[in-house]
DNA sequence: AATGTACTCAACCGCGTCATT
DNA sequence: TAATGACGCGGTTGAGTACAT
């Protein structure tokens, strides 16, 4: 035995809501709230509406927290970081992101971030057999995973991996990460140095605090942001 | 200016889950 | 315990818009 619908599709309404529409769901809510049932609410509420859709059209565009605009590059970048870690589940992710729906989320991937994230991916993963070797210094610049930006070799160096550690041994950056976060390093183009006046640093302070091997840190924290604003990619590497 | 193509995003669909009876 | 019905979710569609030719 199939479901009954929730509604008569033949004589409800669909498509686009008309503002008279908006405003009489979102009065009847202000007024009532949706009493835990939006199969019965338009009929309460005096809408030709179906149910699923007067709950749509509440949380995905009436409700009052709703963040409208353009996604920042914080958000591009933990949406793809989510992503990286728990797949298609919009609802989750939305739920790290104040203000927007997991419809806003699962659209603004599918029309932007996805090819990012799909283009990188695929990428051939570079070796990292140089840093088997005890205390080697690899100077492994990602040659072959590497950014859309000339310069990146330049300053993005996996120099040296020791003790659990992975180490950037190139100072000319620096990198913002939380240690009681489990996700990620989030570099702020405004927070990087575009000078090498940083490389008096001392080394600790490029120390990434996560244990493991760098193929394993950069797969599952690999997201990075490069500077001048709108290169976002993730690397796969293994 | 007209037409074709690509892109965006609101809305719909169907299914899984969960609460209730 | 099974049946039922509502909710919530992810996948998909298609109308409207922007851009290219």
């Amino acid at each position: 035995m199939g479901r009954a619908p929730c509604c008569d599709k033949a004589t409800v309404k669909r498509g686009p809501w008309s503002p008279q529409e908006d405003a009489t769901l979102k009065a009847f809510i202000h007024k009532h709230g949706t009493a835990g049932n939006w199969i019965a609410l338009p009929r309460k509420a005096g809408l030709n509406r179906c149910g699923k859709s007067c709950r749509l059209r509440w949380l995905n565009y009436l409700r009052p927290d709703i963040k409208h605009g353009g996604f920042t590059l914080e958000e591009d970048n933990l949406i793809c970081t989510l992503y990286s870690t728990l797949g298609s589940r919009w609802a989750v992710i939305a739920s790290q992101l104040p203000g927007r729906t997991d419809n806003d989320v699962k659209n603004h991937w599918n029309t932007k971030l996805k090819k990012k994230f799909n283009s990188f991916s695929e990428r051939p993963a570079p070796t990292i057999a140089a840093a088997t070797q005890q205390n080697a210094i690899t100077n492994m610049a990602f040659p072959a995973n590497a950014p859309p930006y000339s310069a990146a070799a330049d300053w993005i160096r996996l120099d040296e991996q020791m003790d659990g550690n992975l180490m950037f041994a190139d100072a000319n950056f620096d990198f913002k990460h939380d240690p009681e976060d489990q996700f990620p390093m989030l570099w702020n183009p405004q927070e990087l140095s575009t000078s090498s006046s940083n490389s008096s640093l001392p080394i600790e302070q490029n120390q990434l605090p996560f244990g493991g091997n760098a193929g394993e840190a950069l797969l599952s924290y690999g997201f990075y942001q490069y500077p001048y604003g709108d290169v976002m990619e993730g690397l796969d590497f293994k």
